[in-house]
Parts: C-alpha cells; sequence; structure tokens
RNA sequence: CGGGGCGUAGCGUAGUCCGGUUAUCGCGCCUGCUUUGGGAGCAGGAGGUCGCAGGUUCGAAUCCUGCCGCCCCGACCA
C-alpha cells in the first residue's frame, strides 16, 4: 500500500483526551479515532491488526475443533428475561427503544438456544462453538482509550458437554489455546486464579497482563509463580497474639472516636489489639464481620464462604440491627449472626464497639465472649507478605484482564431446558463451559508493553506492514525506479509493505513517521547508498541499520521478519 | 452514580478571574518558488454558530441559569 494514497492520518501533538502510552499512540499513529465516550472507530491501519489478532485467534479455536459462529447483535429480551439477566446486567445492558429487543453484551443465551432440540444426543456431544463479534455494554465509565469500551470486539468460546469430565477437557482445551494465542501475540501475560462473578460456575482463570491502567488487583509472587486475583488470593499472615492473662471485660467511654485510627490514638494503644466492625446483609439477615484493626473486609471472599447475595447494610439500617451507629458497632452483644477474619483467632484483650454510640468495650476475649463465632479467611492480602506455603513473597499490581475461561455448569441449560439424552436414555441438561478474550485489549495490551518515545514496536505477527518503504527524495528518477522495483519484489514474495511514496515530505518528517507506526523493518532508499547499489535497512526494535546490497534485500529482508518473529 | 477537570479552526492551545476594535499562537491544510538522510525555507491564502439554549448588559469566548459532551479518580463491572 502506498502512503500517498492511504488514509494514515498521523498527529504530531499528544490527544488531550488521551492519557496512557496505548491510547495516545493509538490515536497519534492512525490507528483508531473515538466516536463517543467508550466507541471507536478502527481506521484502516488499526483494522488490519484486529484482524490479526482474530485470525491468530481464528487459527487456535480451530485447532482445538472450535466451529465459528455469527450470531445476532440484536437479542429478543425474552429470553434474556428467562435467564434473569435483565436484572442481573441491570444498567449495563443496552435496551433497545422501539422493539423488545437488547443489544448482546455476551451470548451464553444464544448459544444455549440453537444448542436446544438440535444437541439432544450425548452422540451429538462434545461441541466447541465460539465467534469474534461485537459487544455491547452500557459501561458506566469507559475509560483508557479501546481497554474499557462500550462496543468492542469479543471472541466468546463456549462448550458443550454431557459429563464433568467433558467439561475438564473443554476447559483445559481452551486454557492452552489460550497461552498459545497471546504466545503468538508476543504478550507478556499470566494466569490467575479468579472468583468466577456474578456468571455463576466453579472454576476460573483469568490472562492477565500487568498494567498500571489494569482494573483488577492481583497478586503475584516471583518466586513460586503464585498468581491470583486478590479477591481470592491468600497469604501467610500473622495472627493477632493471644496474651497468657485475658483481661474482664470494661466499657469506655470515646466520644467522637469513629474509626479504628482514632481509637488507637485515644487509647494509645496498636491496631493489632482492635477489631473493626462491619454489617452487612446475607440473605436478608444481619451479619457482623470482625477485622482485625484496619483491614478491609473482601467482599468477594464473605460471598464465597456465606453464599448467595451479600451486600453491606446501609448506614440508617445499622442502628435497628446493633443500636449503635458505625463507629461503635461490636461483638459484644450483638444479637445476630458473627463471623471473624482468621487473624482475630481465639484473640483477647481487644477493643471494639459496644454497640452503643460514643462508648467501646476492651478486655474482649473472643474465645470466652464470643463462644459461637466462625472463623475464615476474609481479608485482601498486600505486598510484601508471604504465599501461604511460605516459600516465597508476594506483590500486589494493577492488571488488565485479557480473557477469561470458566467453568459454567448448568445454569444456562436448565433456565432455558437446553437437555439431552445420556447412554440410559435419561435427559440431562447440557454442561456449558464459557470462555473470553477481548480483542481490542489485546490490541491495546501489546502496544502498552512495545512502544519507545518515538512511538509503537509491531512484531511482525501483529503488525499492519511487515515493512515499511521509505523513498527518501521521490523527485529523483533513481529512488522511484529502486523503490518501484524493491515494492514489487517484496510484494511478490507475500511481503506486506507500507510504502512512504510521498513527493513533498521530507526525510526526517519520513523517519518520524515510520518510527510512530512501528513497523518491524524500515528499508530507507536514497540517493547516497544507491551510488553503492544499496539501501539501508533499520530494525525498528533494536534500531540497528545496516547497509544491504539491493542484489540481497528480499532475502535480507525475509531472514530478519523471520527472526524478529522468534 | 459520587468527586474533580475540561469544551475556542482538523490537532494542540492563549485569552475567561477583572466584559470593550477584526478572537491568540504553533502544527496541519491550499497556491507558487526553492528544498529532500532525522518532523525544510520564503511569499501568499483558506478555515471559527468560542459545546448548546436562555438571561444580564449599550456591548458577552469572558458574568448568571439550565442542558449537552469529553477526560481523570472512585463506586460498579459476564
Amino acid at each position: 500500500m502506498r502512503v500517498s494514497k492511504s488514509f494514515i492520518p498521523t498527529l504530531k501533538e499528544v490527544p488531550a483526551d488521551a492519557v496512557i502510552p496505548s491510547h495516545i499512540l493509538m490515536i497519534r499513529a492512525g490507528l483508531i479515532r473515538q466516536l463517543s465516550a467508550g466507541i471507536y472507530s478502527m481506521l484502516p491501519l488499526g483494522y488490519k491488526v484486529v484482524r490479526k489478532i482474530s485470525e491468530i485467534i481464528r487459527e487456535e479455536m480451530n485447532a482445538i475443533g472450535g466451529q465459528e459462529f455469527h450470531l445476532p447483535a440484536l437479542n429478543p429480551k425474552e429470553i434474556w428475561e428467562a435467564t434473569n439477566r435483565v436484572e442481573a446486567f441491570g444498567d449495563t445492558l443496552f435496551h433497545v427503544k422501539n422493539r423488545e429487543y437488547v443489544l448482546a453484551p455476551t451470548h451464553e443465551e444464544i448459544i444455549a438456544f440453537h444448542a436446544k432440540g438440535n444437541v439432544t444426543s450425548y452422540k451429538d456431544l462434545p461441541q466447541i462453538w465460539y465467534q469474534i463479534q461485537t459487544k455491547f455494554r452500557n459501561e458506566a465509565r469507559p475509560r483508557s482509550g479501546v481497554i474499557r469500551g462500550r462496543q468492542f470486539l469479543m471472541k466468546d468460546a463456549y462448550t458443550l458437554d454431557a459429563t464433568l469430565e467433558g467439561l475438564d477437557e473443554g476447559y483445559a482445551k481452551h486454557d492452552m489455546a489460550y497461552r498459545k494465542i497471546f504466545d503468538r501475540c508476543k504478550l507478556n501475560y499470566f494466569v490467575v486464579g479468579a472468583s468466577s462473578g456474578a456468571m455463576g460456575g466453579s472454576k476460573s482463570e483469568e490472562f492477565m497482563v500487568k498494567s498500571e491502567a489494569g482494573e483488577d488487583n492481583i497478586a503475584y509472587c516471583r518466586e513460586t509463580g503464585y498468581a491470583a486475583n486478590v479477591e481470592v488470593a491468600q497469604s501467610l499472615v500473622d495472627a493477632a497474639k493471644r496474651h497468657a492473662d485475658s483481661k474482664k471485660i470494661f466499657e469506655i467511654s470515646t466520644p467522637n472516636v469513629k474509626s479504628i485510627d482514632q481509637l488507637c490514638e485515644f487509647l494509645n494503644i496498636d491496631e493489632t489489639e482492635t477489631a473493626k466492625s462491619r454489617v452487612y446483609f446475607h440473605d436478608e439477615k444481619p451479619v457482623l464481620v470482625l477485622m482485625l484493626g484496619n483491614e478491609e473486609v473482601n467482599e468477594a471472599k464473605l460471598q464465597g464462604i456465606l453464599g448467595g447475595q451479600v451486600r453491606p447494610a446501609h448506614e440508617e439500617e445499622l442502628k435497628e440491627i446493633s443500636g449503635a451507629d458505625a463507629g461503635s458497632i461490636g461483638p459484644i452483644g450483638f444479637k445476630h449472626k458473627i463471623i471473624a477474619d482468621l487473624r482475630l483467632k481465639d484473640a483477647n484483650n481487644l477493643y471494639s464497639g459496644a454497640n452503643k454510640n460514643d462508648f467501646h468495650i476492651g478486655g474482649i476475649d473472643l474465645k470466652r465472649d464470643v463462644p459461637e463465632l466462625e472463623y475464615a479467611d476474609l481479608r485482601f492480602v498486600k505486598s510484601g507478605e508471604k504465599t501461604i506455603d511460605g516459600k516465597g513473597t508476594l506483590e500486589v499490581f494493577k492488571a488488565i484482564e485479557l480473557g477469561h475461561i470458566f467453568k459454567l455448569g448448568t445454569k444456562y441449560s436448565e433456565a432455558l431446558g437446553v437437555n439431552f439424552l445420556d447412554e440410559n436414555g435419561k435427559e440431562n441438561p447440557i454442561i456449558m463451559g464459557s470462555y473470553g478474550i477481548g480483542v481490542e485489549r489485546v490490541f491495546a495490551c501489546y502496544i502498552e508493553q512495545n512502544n519507545d518515545e518515538k512511538g509503537i514496536i509491531w512484531n511482525p505477527n501483529l503488525a499492519p506492514f511487515h515493512v515499511q518503504l521509505i523513498g527518501l527524495n521521490m523527485k529523483k528518477e533513481a529512488v522511484v525506479e529502486t523503490c518501484e522495483k524493491i515494492y514489487k519484489d517484496l510484494t511478490g514474495q507475500g511481503i506486506e509493505v507500507l510504502f512512504d511514496d510521498r513527493i513533498d515530505s521530507s526525510a526526517g518528517f519520513k523517519f518520524n513517521d515510520a518510527d510512530l507506526l512501528g513497523m518491524p523493518i524500515q528499508v530507507v532508499v536514497g540517493e547516497r547508498n544507491l551510488k553503492e547499489n544499496a539501501v539501508e535497512i533499520k530494525v525498528r526494535r533494536t534500531d540497528v541499520r545496516e547497509m544491504i546490497s539491493l542484489d540481497i534485500l528480499t532475502e535480507k529482508v525475509k531472514e530478519l521478519l523471520s527472526r524478529l518473529n522468534e
């Protein structure tokens, strides 16, 4: 393709709206343009990258027996009501105004719909169905360019199985395929155990990329390879001490003391001598959650332990439940279920709220005073803590979720009556798995990990073009002729060439544009080197330049490309 | 949804507090000439409902009210 005839609107200056490197560079290199918040157009160059990523995904999905579908984005609302997901998605689901349709945010329902009545025998199973298609989610706050959009491309795959063993196999196949996909995309990623969230189901893994722009917090250990979302991550931490002598309970007047920090300052004690109280509702019943000191309640863990729906109590509800407002609530005299973090196990001589405003209680012995107390791991791990096996140290950082694989089970097949007959002629719901990859996230994360002050650095696998051919002075006949020949030769060998044939652009301008666009190899044709029958080759990533005789140019380019792809 | 910031030409911006000729500058764009190995020079030129609506005023980019849009932090997030 010739630059002079292409729409590649590059920008010298940093766009005002973009903050993170991938977003800035995608706009500056003319890959994308924004239409509205969280809605982006892929420009020709950007769309080429999308197609390359999609093709890698397609090849690896086909390799594990996946069959590609093209499913409608417009869905009848009825089918989403059948699985109760209109309510579950809430405002995130886009509704069509003049017909009872919704815009699909994912496709479990539609897959189940097509399986119903058509996949009816154990002999039809297993199946792997997938699509690479636009999804719609009314995100409250789109952000970070293409990383969180209201409209985005997702590869979503679904396994249909007769048995749990079959599901395990399908899951393992996807695990393997995903590693191949992200390896081929040259991403530096890692795999973490995750909570499966509102999708239901059991085992779940996320494929993550470390990034400040990430929305998930990940605990990772370099030494042991342990990686988990902080929602589920565990660590080895000391519990509060149990002192030899347990004091008696005593009440203290603590006017205006609302927080653990204030309490510690007021009484001149350490955080580890206090128990913080948070009240939640679980299935409409209040539960008091006790944490050591100032630690936050990990609601994902709490939900996992209690099961069902959990929500924090509203401020107005607290007094009725406990007799006090937030800041003065505690275990002593609390009339409902209490659950405590493991770090509080059998602790004594603790301070906590008195369930009476402006009063706290000291000398609490959880073993003696709250004998029915249940303990569970309810905290968030922190950087610097030991891994649960004690062999390494955890680091907590932000990460972007590229892909998520999980075992769904029969939630959708049961809700929609998607059954098959087993060997014994018995009817069973089909067992499903669900596997997603955010295509634009792969795109953005690659750029996040492969850029410098000049621009993007593409690997041949994802690059819009393999080679940028730069004709330095396109008014000189020798330069034009040589460029045309190189363009023809390389293109003829299946190498994708972007030919900067602009007549009026100066050399420096073209160099900088080429560095911004970031094709893996630049071939520079100028009068100076032509006198020696040579051109210059520059490898974008290393900035290494080399004079190459025209006679061996094609071979050299091929060799470099294959080396760069390793 | 809570908090903060912003909206002036295709892009980046000055001016807004303290109202007053023809709205600033750079990049980009058009024409001509020169120039071509690291974002060229000279000369000429085009391009604006100052986000929208209403109000105050002799006069509004500037003050007031309402609305819309975009970005960031948080909440939320298969």
